[in-house]
DNA sequence: TCTTGGTTTGACCAAACGGTCAAAAGAACG
DNA sequence: CGTTCTTTTGACCGTTTGGTCAAACCAAGA
């Protein structure tokens, strides 16, 4: 049985979390270095390795809590709603995600991106398992005639895709359109395409 | 004025920008060490300085080489030309690139990523100019409604997600579709995508 | 207050890092 | 063949890296 963590735990648990968040998702995994963690969480090293065994400790543990709700907004796509207003509520839903937790997302995209060694075997089993089934509901729609007859599985890349590129695309989409939030912008837009896609 | 380059060189030169766009693409410039490039290319790592004066050299060159054609497509987009059939193609050259490119598109994910530090100025110059145009034209279609009127912003942000996630993501894409080339599929559901976003 | 257990740190280590250099080896050509 | 220029390498250097450890420090309850 493990000891309940002292309040001065919690908040130097949390530092480090965040901090690691910060540059992890920015440097990816080997190109972090455990002294900018521990700066950029106002810890020294030694102090840092009081808290977590190694840097792999660290990672893992953002790797988890990320996995825990990254699923969610797919697992939330209700076979029984109304076709249309399913798929857009999931789009806005992973936007969502995008828009609060940006540097999460652009963890995992920096671990897809390395060719996900530490998370693959998830990539195979729970998200494969869950895109199945949720492409088999779409492709139900679809050959009801509900939505138009679109491939489900590139439906769903799709809306990966352009949720998560505002998110990890940060820099690029600033410097196209400076100042400005691309959040709202995006909302609007996303609902566009999705309803435009898939009106019978 | 420089010499010409021996074949030795031309094929040293060639091994290691090879193999540095192997390495760099997957593990980020902080990620890659010298001895992996080196390894990679085939050479001993002084040999590989013999080439290149540093490790920024070969980055640098791998991604002036890569900014030489990225633009391409979006330049190739013909305000004359049929406005849907126009932003399809473009969308298809997009996608092309990602194929025929894929270590280059991940170089450059890699490198936004990380807040492109090395190409933030061609963002806020070159790209931003040539969106700035080219969503003019576009505006333009959409004003005298020859297509949809849609942010042309937000559009060419969905072309740039939807294209590049097939060669960034890819160890997903493959995890979700395995052992099918998700090009074919792709190029068509983006037809579909495209002509229903545009059409009046 | 004193004691106990949690917390922090400076000094340190071996390995890996980017990079240098002189010297050896090889190619090219008359 | 011999000469000249290019190419390759082993040994090396200073720094950074992930990680260890004993000792010091500090919070909190009895």
């Amino acid at each position: 049985m493990t000891k309940a963590p002292t309040r001065i735990q919690k908040r130097n648990r949390a530092a480090i979390l965040s901090a690691g968040l910060d540059v992890f998702s920015q440097y990816g995994f080997r190109g972090t270095t455990l002294d900018q963690i521990a700066d950029a969480a106002g810890l020294s090293k030694p102090n840092l390795l009081y808290y977590f065994s190694s840097k792999e400790a660290i990672h893992t543990a953002l790797l988890e809590r990320l996995l825990e709700n990254w699923l969610d907004p797919l697992k939330a796509l209700d076979a029984a709603g109304d076709p249309v207003q399913e798929i857009m509520a999931y789009a806005q839903r992973k936007l969502a995600l995008s828009k609060d937790f940006p540097r999460e997302s652009r963890l995992f995209a920096n671990e897809i991106l390395q060719g996900a060694p530490r998370i693959e075997y998830i990539l195979h089993t729970d998200l494969k398992q869950l895109v199945d089934e949720k492409t088999t509901v779409i492709k139900g729609w679809a050959d009801k005639g509900k939505i138009a007859p679109v491939d489900p599985y590139h439906l769903i890349f799709s809306i990966w895709a352009l949720t998560q590129h505002y998110a990890d695309f940060d820099v690029q989409v600033q410097a196209v359109m400076p100042g400005s939030d691309p959040y709202a912008g995006a909302a609007t837009y996303l609902d566009h395409v999705i309803s435009r896609i898939l009106q019978p």
